[in-house]
This record gives C-alpha cells, sequence and structure tokens, in this order.
RNA sequence: GCUCCCUUCGUCUAGUGGCCUAGGACGUCGGCCUCUCACGCCGAAAACAGGGGUUCGAGUCCCCUAGGGAGCGCCA
C-alpha cells in the first residue's frame, strides 16, 4: 500500500503551534517515504469556519513550505459523497434517525451526570419507526454493543477500547451538514489515507470512526496520536499562551527553518542531535521515535534556535527577511545601502530578524532624541575634545572603509591616552543613537562618510547646548 | 463522575536489564575574552514521581498509588 498522510485543520481559529507540528509530522512522513501528503480543509461547521481562518491555515504553511502534493480539499465540496455514504448506512441499518430535542437529549446528560455516570446518547431512537412532528432528525450511527476495538497505534502501541464505552454518534446533522467524525471517515477512506497522524485529543474518536469503516466495509488506515503540546502552565495550548496563529511567529521575527526544527525537537529525537535541516529531518523522521508524553512549548529554546540559524545563515538569505521587518516598520531601505553588510554585522547580535531590523534602523533614517542613559553617560564635554579629532580625521580619509576607520580610531585613543572604550562608545551613541551596535570600524564604514560626520557634529552640538544651559 | 493516555534535571530529551557514581541541549549561575551588545570558550548547580514485585542485577519488565493530560456536542 501506497504511503498517504493529510493534514486537515478545521477553519474554526487560528492555525496555532500544535496544528503545524502535526502538519510537519505528516508531510516528513510522507517524504521520507516517498509518499503523498494532501491537505484538506474540514470546513463542514457552518457556524464557525471562516474564510479569513482558511486563508491563514494557507499562508502559514506556504511561510513553512510544508507544500501538498495534493488538495486543499474542502469538505464542503464533498456533501453529495456523504449523503451517499449515509444512504447506505440507512439501509444497512447501520444508522438511524434520532428525533430527541436538543432540550432532552441536554435533560438526558445532566441526569447522567448527576448519577455519576458517563454522560452518553441512550439509544432511544434506535427502534423508533415514526417520525416525530416537528423534529427534524439527526442521523446517528449504529454503534456496536459488544466486543471492543483495538488498534495498534504507532506511537503508543496496542489500544483497546470496548464497544460498551461507546454510544450511538451523530453523522449528519438536522441542518444536512455531516458531522466531524462522519465525514473524516469517508474522505480519509476515498482519498486512501494510508497513516493517520494527528493529535492525542482524537485518541478517543478513533474507534468510533474505526466501527464506521467497518460498516462501510472498508479497511481503516493505520493511526499515530501524538502528543499534545502544553503552555508552560502545563495545561494545553491555549490562546492565553502560545496558540496564536504561525503568522505571528513570522511577524515577531523567526526564520521557518528554526520553528520546524524546534517543532520536530518537540517529541522526537535522534539521539543527541538538536540541529536538524529539514532534508535531514526528512531522512531521519520515523513516527516510530515519536514519544509518548506531552512536552511544553519552550520560547527559549525556539529563540536559541532562531539565533542559530540568524548566525549561520547566508547574509544574502536574510536580507529579503531583514526588509520584509523593515517595511512592517514603515521604514523605507533605500537602495544605495550595503544591506548584506549590515546583516553581517548584525548577524551575530540578533536573537530574531525583529531584532536585527530594530538594530539596524539607525543605518535608515536618523532618529529623533538619543538613548537617555545613554547620552548622560557618554555625550559629556570631556568627550568633545577625541570627538572632533575623530572627526577631522574621518573627514579628511582618503579611503572610508572598516579599516581605515579603525586605524583612527585607535589612532585618537592612543593620541589621547585614552582606552578604546572612552572613544568608541560616545561615537556610538553620537552615531546609533544609543549604548548598542556593531563594532564601531563597522558601524561607521556601513553608515557611510556623509551620515557619520553629519551625526557627530550634532553630537557636537548636542554636548555644547547641554553644557551651555548647565553652565547658564 | 466515567473511559482512554502519559510520568528521566525548571524545559526539550538520550537511555530499550549490567557501558548510568544517568549523557546532551535550552535556560540559570560563576569565570575568561572585550570599544557597546553579542559571539565564542571554560566551569557549576540541576532529574529516573512514590511503593511493591520479577531478576544475580532495574531509569529500563510487571502491579498498585499519586500526579498530569485528553475525551465524554447536531465542535473539529
Amino acid at each position: 500500500m501506497s504511503v498517504k498522510t493529510r493534514f486537515a485543520p478545521s477553519p474554526t481559529g487560528y492555525l496555532h503551534i500544535g496544528g503545524v507540528r502535526t502538519a510537519l509530522f505528516n508531510w516528513l512522513y510522507a517524504r521520507h517515504h516517498g509518499g503523498t501528503y494532501v491537505l484538506r480543509i474540514e470546513d463542514t461547521d457552518q457556524e464557525r469556519s471562516t474564510e479569513e481562518a482558511i486563508q491563514v491555515i494557507l499562508d502559514g504553511l506556504a511561510w513553512l513550505q510544508l507544500d501538498a502534493d495534493e488538495g486543499p480539499f474542502f469538505q464542503t465540496h464533498r456533501y453529495d459523497r456523504y449523503r451517499e455514504a449515509i444512504a447506505r448506512l440507512l439501509e444497512q441499518g447501520d444508522a438511524y434517525h434520532c428525533y430527541c430535542t436538543r432540550e432532552e437529549l441536554e435533560a438526558m446528560r445532566a441526569a447522567q451526570l448527576a448519577a455519576k455516570q458517563k454522560p452518553r446518547y441512550d439509544g432511544r431512537c434506535r427502534n423508533r419507526t415514526e417520525p416525530r412532528e416537528g423534529v427534524e432528525p439527526v442521523i446517528r450511527f449504529r454503534n456496536p454493543d459488544e466486543g471492543s476495538v483495538v488498534f495498534e497505534d504507532h506511537v503508543r502501541g496496542r489500544i483497546r477500547i470496548a464497544n460498551s464505552e461507546l454510544d450511538d454518534l451523530v453523522l449528519m446533522r438536522s441542518d444536512g451538514h455531516p458531522t466531524y467524525n462522519f465525514s473524516v471517515v469517508i474522505d480519509d477512506m476515498d482519498m486512501a489515507m494510508s497513516l493517520v497522524i494527528r493529535g492525542e485529543d482524537h485518541i478517543n474518536n478513533t474507534p468510533r470512526q474505526i466501527n464506521i469503516y467497518r460498516a462501510l466495509g472498508a479497511e481503516p488506515p493505520e493511526y499515530a496520536h501524538v502528543p499534545l503540546i502544553m503552555g508552560p502552565d502545563g495545561a494545553r495550548l491555549s490562546k492565553r499562551h502560545g496558540a496564536v496563529s504561525v503568522l505571528h511567529y513570522r511577524q515577531a521575527g523567526f526564520l521557518p527553518e528554526a520553528l520546524l526544527n524546534y517543532l520536530v525537537r518537540l517529541g522526537w529525537s535522534h539521539g543527541d542531535q538538536e540541529i536538524f535541516s529539514v532534508d535531514e529531518m526528512i531522512e531521519l523522521f520515523d513516527i516510530g521515535d515519536v514519544n509518548k508524553s506531552a512536552s511544553t512549548f519552550d520560547i527559549e529554546k525556539l529563540t536559541w534556535l532562531n539565533q542559530h540559524y540568524i548566525k549561520n545563515a547566508d547574509p544574502e538569505r536574510l536580507v529579503p527577511e531583514l526588509l520584509w521587518q523593515l517595511e512592517h516598520m514603515g521604514v523605507t531601505a533605500d537602495a544605495e545601502r550595503d544591506l548584506e553588510g549590515i546583516v553581517r554585522s548584525l548577524q551575530e547580535r540578533s536573537t530574531t530578524m525583529l531584532e536585527m531590523a530594530q538594530g539596524a534602523q539607525f543605518f535608515f533614517h536618523d532618529f529623533d532624541s538619543y538613548h537617555e542613559k545613554a547620552a548622560k553617560q557618554h555625550l559629556r564635554p570631556v568627550v568633545l575634545e577625541p570627538m572632533r579629532k575623530v572627526r577631522a580625521e574621518l573627514a579628511a580619509l582618503d579611503e572610508w572603509n572598516a579599516g581605515s576607520v579603525h586605524e583612527v580610531i585607535n589612532g585618537v585613543a592612543n593620541a589621547l591616552e585614552l582606552k578604546l572604550g572612552k572613544v568608541a562608545q560616545p561615537i556610538r551613541v553620537a552615531v546609533s543613537g544609543g549604548p548598542v551596535s556593531p563594532p564601531i570600524d563597522q558601524t561607521l564604514a556601513l553608515l557611510g562618510r556623509d551620515k557619520t560626520l553629519e551625526r557627530i557634529d550634532s553630537a557636537i552640538a548636542f554636548i555644547e547646548a547641554r553644557a551651555a544651559a548647565q553652565a547658564g
């Protein structure tokens, strides 16, 4: 049987980290085995599915380059097929109309809960032959009463659930929309899935779905239920912590390769290896090596990986990412800037691309004011002399590059018998506005002579003005 | 409440009966380097949930307890 997997999100909320990891595992498994990976949108909940959510799913997966071989398929386009399957089950007696009202069902559940029983449909409509006036019926599956369902889960091993624990689930709503547990079976069957990789929250649905396959005379796919990802507080990932849209991570400056690397190591490992390129993941990933226990989302480690990938990336690769961030900050990067040079100077001091963009701002536009503490500390009258000297020598330089700039600054420090920091730091504040920047020679080289001299002049004027104000 | 699933440092994990006085990574804490911030380097603290078995020997196998998670919808 050929390998085929799918990722089947429902567009009722954001595509979050947990969903992305499920998609990644399915994608890796298919790629590893040279199989097919399909994307299917489970949009049978008309109430809550939104176009916006669909777009976020598509954009998120595209950003991560988790490309599907088939799809996206939409369940709402397959209603004829579901109706056909329902007709068959009805005819076989494996499904029946249920005329219970929502109120009745609620009362039933309340009573069961009060009696400390597991709330479940009691099958009261199983043998009803007459319709009920004014009630649009749902169609329920007639679950087997006896025996149990056993399946071999690829991550958990054998799982057995007694049919007596299962009730007659709704296959078709009264408004004609199929429910998840039904459409998922029909689709996985029609699309010939070989392995269903999904979250652990679906374990309890699996036996019901297997019963439906059997009633339809089909062999169910194999299953792999991967552990859930928890938030820092140990509870399932939710809106409160990491369950924001994956696109949020893009905005926050994370690289797709870092996010994927982080996610693949959540629940899966290959010895002590921490860094995996996508090709390595494909080569080494095995669903059987996935852990059974839930793991906690740790932004610190993701950040470390992101830093690692930024640090080791080809500068050219990072230029578009930097531009993207700058654009979102409303900063226009003029073309004559040495963008690769800027990236190179910031690579090993940025943990995210957002941070890099922030650190690069002063290369692209003047700042309104100095970092207060830095100015107080470094833009003082004592630095006027070295600053003027540096300014004069820089202005006289034949060649403007990191090497020549370096010589000037070092030379001035030596001539004045000052430590390098006493000269470099005031200039850093003068040109960048704050206390942090790449090495001063690189910074000035990248900034260019005109801007450098201009900002040093401004700083000198600033110091003089402040001194005058204090004296007066 | 019932059913199912899970349990190694704070976190992600290695470990498949002896190689474990439990290894790696993130984070944390010290130190070195240094023009800032970083990078890098060196070092430290830090875990087998508890209790019973099985075995010559248990982190590794079995049972119980505790803790955590999930499911129990005309949501997916």
